[in-house]
DNA sequence: CCCGCACA
DNA sequence: TGTGCGGGG
């Protein structure tokens, strides 16, 4: 589910186009879980080679990543590590969460509601063995660099921010402000009308852009204080928060008391709960130490034979995208020496 | 997610 | 030129 800090935030509406030039550090596994769970087929089903593999995140990086590169934007992926033993049942509920989908997507394919049936298929989605190397192996392709962080890699996202390596932190989850990103941007992709699963009505995509100081200093509160309002309102750390508390309660309970030990409703709850490992999972957390970010140049050969020999791609769609980025980056580098001479 | 096509 | 839809892998 993640952290609710939605109504406590505030968010500028932007475009991607904005990003031109600047690092941004992308929350890798939230990526491509999105593109697992929106590259479908008709039937609902995954994309996969001819040995059966899937391959719909790599469909997704190709065309995101070539849209990236041809506006300028240079993207950098943080993995996640290894989850803090406090996520296990957050992790736990999200696998529960998928077993009875597989039950409701088998149920709507049997009575033949197609609509069903995608709706449930996203619901299973799940991160296979395997996948992470397909992500990294095209990211080295194109040039583009990775992060493995040792835990949270919103954690190490957030962190590159602060040391200036990267301009603002792309995920879904608002948890990146817990953490402690500069910036966060949310629906870093190309606005459109995207159509709901399961509906038939679209909503328009934006990207949006929150600018973490601006939030605490509009709430009146500090990191620390936020962290307690995530605690309170319930993080993957916490996942139940705490009952009949949302985020507006939470921001005036801390207001009001300044934290979590001095909100004299709560404290019967508190006792049961971890929350100075949680405090310290967001404000003092293990990231990678990177002193540097290099950036190379797509390998249109490597990337096309990859994607079209080993995993079953047009070579005839891989190509006439890989040109267009071409094209881009060439017109972009006659800007720049107009910019020089 | 993307493309390409049919059709207004 | 814009939009909806089917298929991609």
């Amino acid at each position: 589910m993640g952290l609710d800090l939605k109504g406590l935030i505030t968010k500028e509406k932007t475009t991607l186009e904005s990003f031109a030039s600047k690092v941004i550090a992308i929350d890798a596994y939230n990526t491509i879980y999105q593109f697992l769970s929106i590259i479908r087929g008709p039937d609902g089903m995954l994309l996969s080679d001819s040995q059966g593999r899937v391959t719909s995140h790599l469909s997704g990086l190709f065309y995101r990543n070539i849209n990236f590169l041809s506006l300028g934007i240079k993207p950098v992926y943080v993995f996640d590590g290894k989850s803090p033993t406090l996520k296990a049942a957050e992790v736990e509920r999200r696998r529960q969460i998928k077993k009875e989908a597989t039950i409701r997507y088998e149920k709507a394919l049997a009575e033949g509601n197609m609509e069903d049936v995608r709706k449930y298929a996203q619901q299973t989605t799940s991160m296979q063995d395997g996948m992470v190397e397909d992500a990294k192996k095209l990211l080295g392709l194109f040039g583009i660099p990775y992060i493995q962080a040792p835990s949270e890699g919103e954690a190490t996202a957030a962190h590159l921010t602060k040391t200036g390596l990267a301009y603002a932190s792309a995920s879904q989850d608002y948890d990146s402000i817990l953490f402690g990103a500069k910036k966060l941007v949310r629906n870093f992709t190309n606005s459109g009308r995207r159509k709901l699963p399961s509906r038939n009505t679209y909503i328009e995509i934006e990207p949006e852009i929150i600018d973490t100081s601006k939030v605490l200093s509009d709430l009146g509160v500090t990191p620390e204080q936020l962290v307690d309002i995530g605690i309170l309102i319930g993080t993957d750390f916490n996942p139940d928060g705490f009952e009949r508390i949302g985020p507006k309660t939470a921001l005036k309970m801390i207001k009001e008391h300044g934290r979590l030990e001095d909100v004299p409703q709560i404290q019967d709850k508190l006792v049961s709960i971890p929350y100075d490992e949680i405090r310290k999972i967001f404000l003092n957390p293990q990231v990678a130490e990177v002193s540097e970010i290099k950036f190379g140049e797509p390998d249109y050969i490597g990337i096309v034979k990859y994607l079209s020999d080993e995993r079953s791609f047009s070579r005839d769609r891989a190509e006439s995208s890989l040109n267009r980025l071409q094209k881009s980056t060439i017109k972009r580098s006659h800007t720049l020496e107009q910019w020089f001479t």
